[in-house]
DNA sequence: ACATAATGCACAACCGATTGCGCAATGCTG
DNA sequence: CAGCATTGCGCAATCGGTTGTGCATTATGT
């Protein structure tokens, strides 16, 4: 094994190699002989020797004189639901069909690791830099286009950039108008539901509860502001809000509208606990796992459209310069109903 | 809004701001200064300069010139699962902790894609490369070796490079066991049980059959070949195992041992599909989701002790050069036990 | 045969940070 | 005050590609 490091092939080996010069090689190497005027044969010699001897090029280098990275990052929350993760997978195989090279880092919803990670990205000199999920993605463009690096926001927007959101509202309406059939075939539609997860700083959170109240009033419902709790992210929320519920009215209610999966997860973990069933109440989560829908087919879930919402992303990214007032909203859907 | 790329400061800029030398400026912004004699005031000046003027260090020329990236690679086949992704979030947690920069490629499964993900890892000149789940970790051991690029594996082993996994034999013999007590307590202590899913190929599956044959032996049971079905990772390859099993037996067994969590979808898929009930069986998975737990408590399933196995990998990252041949194997913990 | 154009390739200056080396200024010793 | 050590810092080469420019050589036109 090697001791120490083995000093790689560059291009000054090749040149000598192929009885050729380093720009030569560059060119060949790199695609743009053509508009130099190299010759055929020279060009098929160089790959030929440049293949055999497993050449490899130095992106470091070939970044440093080009003033290009080649590389495009992007912040996300975390990897471990099947939105974000789907969102980074996704991501990862549309940039490296456009010759990007992506670069992901998790910052748990902390802005300051928000800030460190995009100081990062900074400094490997990504060409954009995608805030996604980003609890103040205001602050990062501001660091980011100081730099003179163009950021887009996905799945929560801001006003500093251009973003790509699921519409929120009209899914959240959607869902709760799901909800309200349901309840209408189990014969009680005048039954209260109770909102729960999110965080009310949140856009996304303030637009599904809209969207919430819509779908309420558009039925003739009343939507008391007691029944709305975005109580956070966190599973473990979820229970002193069911508890309270439980405590004030001695019942349960008949459908929960559940703002997450990491919240149903609480919830459901409730349930177990107090021993109570959870086929007798009407879910509708605003958020998909397959592993969720496969044991509770009953459960009406909305599924967001992220090879849309990354499809458009890609858009803004190819497209020069996106007024940062551009909001697009994909539809997401709805699962569950019949 | 820039129109073009507006010219970042460079420590040329810095130092004539400051009144100073590139070199020193370089010394004083990556540390090195007190090696360099440079006076505590002069330090502090081009400090001051440094961040009044947002100054972001290029990571391309600084990698250049030291010869060294600081950046380490992970390939990776999927995001979409909490085993997976829980790697790839504690894995650049890690590397971050160390001032190593994490990159994350998704490689699908696919030898091909693989072999495209390591070049490209190479050409950014990663430090180390991390091989998870990797369908040919010997192919891409040899071509990262042959650059001076030291690999490791990581859940699933190799012979060329030191590897971390779980302990498959021991975790599917604990988890075989689990499955034997639930059937005693049911009263039926010797009725069969079926293995479904994974890769015949993959060192886990054989491992993991093993340990299941190791513990129904210990009981001084038999267990069938036509018994052990892996077949293959997609959830929906678990449909014509059931079928089959159905149509000879012309009744359901009455526990499965289920190799992964996707897998144990299609499983689930297919009871809702033919109206069988799934709590009328005993389920042990070689595998985690904390949605799947919460929604049945009563399934038996084996969490892999990702922190540890990371801990471990750097372990071998840290140390000089580990030998090859190194096998490290965490052991697993079974949940649904009392 | 001579002027002109096209072809084929190499030279050398970069990109921005790092680092071995050396020089000037100051401090200390005798 | 000469002689030597120490302090403080800048010079210039270097990492490995990329690219504007220019110089031979060959082909074409008259």
């Amino acid at each position: 094994m090697s001791t120490e490091v083995p000093k790689r092939l560059t291009i000054y080996d090749l040149a000598k190699l192929a009885g050729s010069s380093p720009s030569t090689v560059s060119a060949v190497l790199n695609g743009t002989w053509q508009n130099r005027r190299i010759s055929e044969k020279l060009a098929a010699r160089i790959l030929a020797v440049a293949a055999d001897a497993d050449y490899s090029v130095n992106m470091q280098a070939r970044a440093l004189r080009r003033e290009r990275s080649g590389i495009i990052g992007m912040i996300l929350p975390l990897y471990d639901n099947r939105y974000f993760s789907s969102i980074a997978q996704i991501f990862e195989a549309e940039a490296r069909k456009r010759g990007l090279f992506a670069i992901v880092s998790c910052t748990n919803r902390d802005p300051q690791q928000e800030q460190a990670a995009a100081q990062m990205m900074i400094a490997h000199r990504v060409e954009k830099l995608i805030c996604t999920g980003a609890t103040d993605p205001d602050s990062i463009a501001r660091m980011c286009h100081a730099q003179g690096v163009e950021t887009i926001n996905l799945d929560l927007p801001g006003r500093l950039a251009p973003s790509v959101i699921s519409d929120n509202r009209n899914g959240a309406k959607a869902l709760t108008t799901a909800i309200l059939d349901r309840l209408e075939d189990r014969g009680n539609p005048q039954d209260p539901i109770l909102f729960v997860g999110g965080r009310i700083e949140d856009h996304n959170t303030r637009e599904r509860i809209a969207g919430f109240r819509e779908a309420l009033t558009a039925r003739g419902l009343e939507s008391p502001e007691e029944n709305i709790m975005p109580c956070g992210y966190s599973g473990a929320r979820a229970a002193p809000v069911l508890d309270a519920y439980l405590l004030k009215h001695k019942t349960l209610p008949s459908a929960i509208f559940v703002n997450s999966t990491i919240t149903l997860e609480g919830i459901a973990r409730w349930f177990n606990e107090q021993g109570h069933n959870m086929s007798e109440i009407v879910f509708g989560c605003f958020d998909w796992d397959p592993l969720a829908a496969v044991f509770n087919p009953h459960f009406l879930m909305v599924r967001q459209n992220v090879p849309v919402m990354i499809d458009r992303l890609f858009d803004l990214i190819d497209s020069p310069h996106a007024p940062s007032t551009a909001l697009i909203e994909i539809q997401p859907e709805i699962l569950g109903v019949q």
